[in-house]
DNA sequence: GCGAAACA
């Protein structure tokens, strides 16, 4: 047996180079690194990096300060590849674990688990090699089990999980004292325990009733403040609130509103937060417009600002005001979290207008009530039916169930024709109903179908031929929308299996041909001359070399350079990059294999981008019916309705 | 196991 040999430094130099941890570093100028006499970490110079192909003395001198820079990088690498685990498990080492990061490992090697990719069993085989006998039932490995159960349920949405999960999920652990362990995760700082609610007192009863220990929670400290922190901070800001106007001067901004809508925008004047929320197609911009133009004309300070850069533009096209995403007001200072914008630098608008405010998380919701100072009002606009936020936490939903915010809610339809069969069948799913559809006039037509590579031929015949023919819609006003990118019914595949329909070619910048429908991936607001948001799909219009015009719905776009990473095929889009916008015909697909991922608000929001016409193509049988039926499959556990009825009392 | 935003 014996011990297994301590692998050199050559070893684990070269298992830093490749694993990509040295910034500035490419897989190419890596490996010509021994040729260079570059093996060891004490060979790194910059006169012997200048060797290198491509590289200068200015990209020796860069490389060399990196080199030394990634020093904590290198010596949690060698603690790896010593215990025979990958080195790229340390990419993450820097910003999860800070500059002393290997001897945090050799205190506690289970805090290995903090960092993105790694698993249980890695984090055993480190501590094996760490600690010389270590033990399963060491309080270290249950208190990180206990973080990594909360970080696990975090990836679902959930901001707390009941007492009683967590401790199943140690069981399953194997670990002999549960308790023990969630104490240790709660006093490392890094794991909080909540209290039950207090049970609605019953007049009836003898005794005040115990709050139910089983209710008990645990969130990541992270998140369980940040939960707190939105409470807190909405009804200090409801509280501290005076009026901006006199409610009666709604009426100058009020022609071709709504009822409904003219109490909004009174709402604005008077509430420190209020909400305004409705479907697609029942006036929230409008209003919101009317809010920005009344204000503006009294002379008051207004900021806009959306989740999404895509959001964010059409706020801005709407009201005629400049809008950015809410990360840019709030002066975001990069992936590692903190903004510029806080309680010590707070905002100075007078009223602020979040568009799409269900894409709140909740760190980004309690990052933006502590940047409004006292007398602050905030309006929040957005649907609660559609998505909920990529991060954490349920906040427009939240908001809404604690019944202390005021809210209007937006339900007359202007958009779809009222009684068509699209807005029919998408206010039944949005109280979860799936009826059978009564389309006469095929604005909705369901093509059934058996399996996804079945699915995906219905949907290139529709798109190429019948939605063309029969309802004269064409295939240029089509968007396709499906859950999944793999798979037949991906969108990889039907981009291909569209492409060669609808625009063939060898793609010769990218891969795209003029004619070519692309979609973007990412924020690029800045070209010229319009630029490009993340979601936004266009048409290229010319390929040059190196570079493409392409026509977006907001304008022409020159895009070059590292921009053209940022797009993607287009005819075929997941739901999640098209909430946010519609189209004339709208093709959904719904594959058997993402019934696990169907839900209320993803069937929802993929119908309603639909104006005109609508099919679905459905492959997925029962979970169709199941996925709308269910308030949703998977209800996010939060704690924030809860916290705000506490504090109202 | 699936999808996904923002920032430097």
């Amino acid at each position: 047996m014996g011990e297994p040999p301590t692998p050199g430094p050559d070893l684990i130099f070269a298992a830093f180079c490749t694993a990509g941890l040295w910034p500035g570093l490419g897989k190419r100028t890596a490996a010509e690194l021994p040729a260079a006499g570059i093996t060891t970490p004490d060979d790194v110079s910059a006169d012997r990096l200048v060797k290198l192909p491509r590289v200068g003395r200015q990209r020796a001198e860069r490389l060399f300060s990196s080199f030394l820079a990634a020093a904590p990088t290198y010596e949690v690498v060698e603690m790896l590849v010593a215990a025979g685990l990958p080195a790229k498990l340390a990419s993450g080492v820097a910003d999860g674990l800070g500059p002393d990061a290997a001897r945090r490992l050799r205190d506690d090697p289970w805090g290995l688990l903090g960092l993105p990719g790694v698993t249980l069993a890695d984090a055993d085989r480190l501590a094996i090699a760490v600690l010389k006998g270590a033990d399963r039932q060491d309080t270290r490995r249950g208190r990180a089990i206990v973080a990594l159960t909360l970080r696990t349920a975090t990836r679902d949405g959930h901001t707390v999980l009941p007492l009683d999960l967590v401790v199943a999920a140690l069981q399953a652990e194997r670990i002999a004292d549960p308790v023990a362990a969630v104490v240790a995760a709660v006093d490392s700082g890094e794991v909080l325990e909540h209290e039950p609610p207090e049970p609605e007192f019953d007049e009836d009863a003898e005794e005040p009733p115990e709050p139910d220990p089983a209710l008990r929670t645990l969130s990541l400290a992270r998140f369980g403040m940040a939960e707190e922190a939105v409470a807190e901070n909405v009804a200090r800001l409801a509280a501290a609130a005076e009026q901006i106007a006199d409610p009666a001067s709604v009426r100058t901004v009020a022609q071709g509103l709504d009822e409904a809508q003219k109490k909004a925008v009174a709402q604005v004047l008077t509430a420190g937060v209020s909400l305004l929320t409705g479907g697609p197609g029942t006036g929230k911009s409008r209003t919101v417009a009317a809010v920005v133009k009344l204000l503006k004309a009294k002379g008051t300070d207004v900021a806009l600002a959306a989740p999404t850069g895509r959001a964010a533009k059409r706020l801005e096209e709407l009201t005629d005001h400049p809008a950015g995403t809410v990360h840019r007001l709030l002066g975001a200072q990069g992936a590692s979290g903190g903004f510029a914008r806080g309680e010590e630098w707070p905002l100075d608008a007078d009223v602020v207008v979040v568009d799409e405010a269900s894409m709140l998380d909740v760190e980004l919701a309690a990052a933006l009530l502590e940047a409004c100072p006292d007398g602050t009002h905030l309006l929040l606009v957005g649907d609660p039916a559609q998505l909920p936020s990529i991060g954490p936490g349920h906040v427009l939903g939240d908001l809404i169930d604690s019944g202390i915010v005021p809210v209007t809610e937006l339900t007359t339809l202007y958009r779809q024709a009222e009684g068509g069969a699209i807005a029919r069948l998408a206010s039944a799913v949005r109280s979860g109903e799936l009826p059978p559809v009564d389309s006469p006039d095929r604005e909705v037509v369901v093509v059934p179908a058996t399996g996804s590579a079945e699915a995906a031929r219905r949907v290139v015949q529709l798109v190429t031929d019948s939605i063309p023919r029969a309802l004269g819609i064409e295939p240029g006003a089509v968007q396709v929308v499906t859950p999944v990118h793999r798979g037949p019914a991906g969108t990889i595949e039907l981009n291909k299996a569209l492409k060669a329909q609808l625009n063939p070619g060898e793609g010769a910048v990218f891969g795209f041909d003029p004619g070519d429908r692309v979609v973007a991936t990412a924020n690029h607001l800045d070209l010229e001359p319009t630029g490009f948001a993340n979601g936004e799909v266009g048409v290229v219009t010319k390929t040059g070399d190196g570079s493409m015009d392409v026509a977006f719905a907001s304008g022409p776009v020159t895009v070059s350079g590292q921009a053209l990473f940022d797009l993607r095929h287009g005819w075929a889009i997941t739901v999640h990059r098209a909430q946010g916008s519609e189209w004339p015909g709208v093709v959904v697909v719904l594959p058997p294999e993402a019934g696990g991922m169907l839900s209320r608000p993803l069937v929802y929001t993929a119908l309603t981008r639909a104006q005109r016409h609508l099919s679905i193509v459905h492959a997925s049988g029962a979970a169709l019916a199941r996925a709308v039926r269910d308030v949703d499959v998977r209800p996010r556990r939060t704690r924030l309705a809860e916290l705000l009825r506490e504090i109202a009392g």
